[in-house]
DNA sequence: CTGTTAGCGCATTCAG
DNA sequence: CTGAATGCGCTAACAG
């Protein structure tokens, strides 16, 4: 029958004829302790079905062994992927997390943020709603002032002075343009984040990079959405009824963004002739599936993994500041 | 230049020539302190960069307001689903996250239990690492004494007196079985879950009574592992090395077995009449790519919101004790 | 090896 | 409307 009232060490402390401190260290710094009052302690601890109270023990040291993350999409494979490296090598190294979606939300982003921080997060890994230079989130100072270590993780805050684990979308952008126009493709239909992202930006950039370099004339169009499936497949939709010329060849963004597209091409079936899709980030499980499109696959589980490490090291050894990290991503098409 | 000095109301109640009690009311209770004061304390407070201490508000008081999450992978697109539906509906109703990964490992799911505990969370979501009638976890005892609401999602744990949001598991195996004879298959090879695993059992069983239903003599063959693609890919490569003749159909008992037992069809490469393919589950964006594998669908966002609303019926309503919610899965076959 | 004292930051009494 | 006193559960720091 289970009783309401909490049980202390306290109750132990009584049941022991001990005072809590003993109990306390039994339960803590057992070596501390006469094996036999240590023996019994345990015993009447696991009979009494006590739990620690974690505020308690919080309230004083400001080790609370928690990690915060921050991101705005957990189904996002991108994004989920990620959150598995980090929450593998948390616990390996003892610590738990808090994890907050802020579903593009800056609302809600800020409320996780006070969240976090009232609850003395030994760390933070921070994947922002938004990169746009323009956004700068009400927290931020909070943020610096309680002087936790922060990671940041592909979204990077312009102004923030945290390090980060970053993607070289510069490059990816350029790579995927090299792609395009080595398969013979020169009218190319770009769809794209938001247009203030810097991701996409850079990754737009190093797309006409590529163009540029192109002997042959070429067409860019670009449509700009956010990085979620919804508005790219509108907007593919909307772009293929209304012309009557297809590009050559799709190309999507991130990989939600070209799951949108690819799903307006199926809609729209095969009356007309399909252009070619091409996608930065790959789909997941693309290696299983037939259908391969060709993408820049960028190491999500290493970049979860890298910012983690950052971040634990940052968390253990107060002088270590951290420094970017940017990973690259590599062109795969099939065979 | 962030001081290392964390500040607290004491701090405010100094600046302001008031008692940390009214710092308190301004910040909890604002319509009990007079306008004039509460602005003064208000200001001070974001001038101090104040964040208020979850462990001393919670110390007293038993509600954190944190709703604790365990599953057995957070990269299986099942489960991750759920968790976003979850988080919506949390943060919707104002409690935060502790997520626990256990990637199925029993000593992690006890730990990140204890750790759920002693972090007070309001409530648990729990997905237990192992359904099987055996399994009985250490820390059962200690989470029924603690009186907090429970929901189990999907695995089941054989004794106890939670309620949860199942999937009819008996009713999926035999539509899958239905289906695929009715594709003419006879000869099929089932690859499932752990042996002891009741899903795993439950959906054999649907397939042995489809199968059991025909006229014409069948054949089924299966293979066991767990629930993830590693182990059904190695079954799967190794089982078709050793037969000459393929079953007429690959029949995966979730979706990480499925998609295991198309790398292993994959990369055996089309040397030879490759098997049909069926699946419990479906795959990620199937709609999206053109290779569609008949399935039966369930519906894992609807999962979560069934089982975080249950929770928090529980939590915010202490005579509700909530009852099983069993989900139906629908077969989904492309035309 | 064990106990005493004290305090973490906040909010709940009860008084003014 | 504001304040004083008190305690939540636990653990340093210092005895003994």
């Amino acid at each position: 029958m289970p009783k309401k009232s909490k049980v202390t060490i306290t109750d132990i402390a009584r049941r022991v004829n001990m005072t809590t401190i003993t109990v306390s260290r039994a339960l803590t710094k057992p070596e501390l302790v006469k094996k036999e009052t240590l023996d019994r302690i345990l015993e009447v601890a696991r009979e009494l079905n006590y739990v620690p109270n974690a505020f308690a023990r919080n309230l004083k040291g400001s080790k609370s062994r928690l990690i915060g993350i921050i991101t705005a999409s957990l189904d996002n494979p991108f994004y989920s992927e990620m959150i598995k490296a980090i929450s593998r090598a948390a616990k390996k190294r003892n610590y738990s997390i808090m994890l907050f979606d802020t579903d593009g939300s800056p609302e809600l982003e800020n409320k996780a943020m006070e969240t976090m921080l009232s609850y003395q997060v030994d760390g933070i890994i921070l994947s922002v709603v938004s990169d746009y230079d323009e956004y700068h989130p009400q927290y931020l100072e909070q943020l610096i002032h309680a002087n936790i270590p922060v990671v940041q993780v592909d979204r990077r805050l312009s102004g923030a002075p945290f390090p980060g684990v970053y993607l070289d979308n510069l490059a990816s952008g350029y790579k995927g343009g090299r792609y395009v126009l080595e398969q013979g493709h020169r009218h190319i239909l770009a769809l794209a984040g938001p247009e203030q992202s810097n991701i996409s930006k850079q990754r737009l950039e190093g797309l006409k990079q590529a163009l540029a370099e192109c002997k042959e004339p070429t067409r860019l169009e670009v449509l700009y959405g956010d990085y979620t499936m919804q508005p790219a497949f509108e907007n593919a939709t909307a772009y293929f009824k209304q012309h009557k010329q297809s590009p050559d060849a799709v190309f999507g963004l991130n990989i939600l963004i070209t799951l949108g597209a690819l799903k307006a091409l199926r809609k729209l079936g095969n009356k007309r002739h399909n252009p070619a899709v091409f996608s930065i980030d790959e789909a997941p499980y693309a290696d299983i599936f037939d259908f391969n499109i060709p993408c820049v696959h960028h190491d999500t589980y290493q970049m979860g993994h890298s910012a983690i490490n950052m971040l634990l090291d940052r968390i253990e050894n107060p002088g270590f500041e951290g420094s970017d990290i940017i990973i690259e991503g590599d062109l795969r098409a099939s065979v």
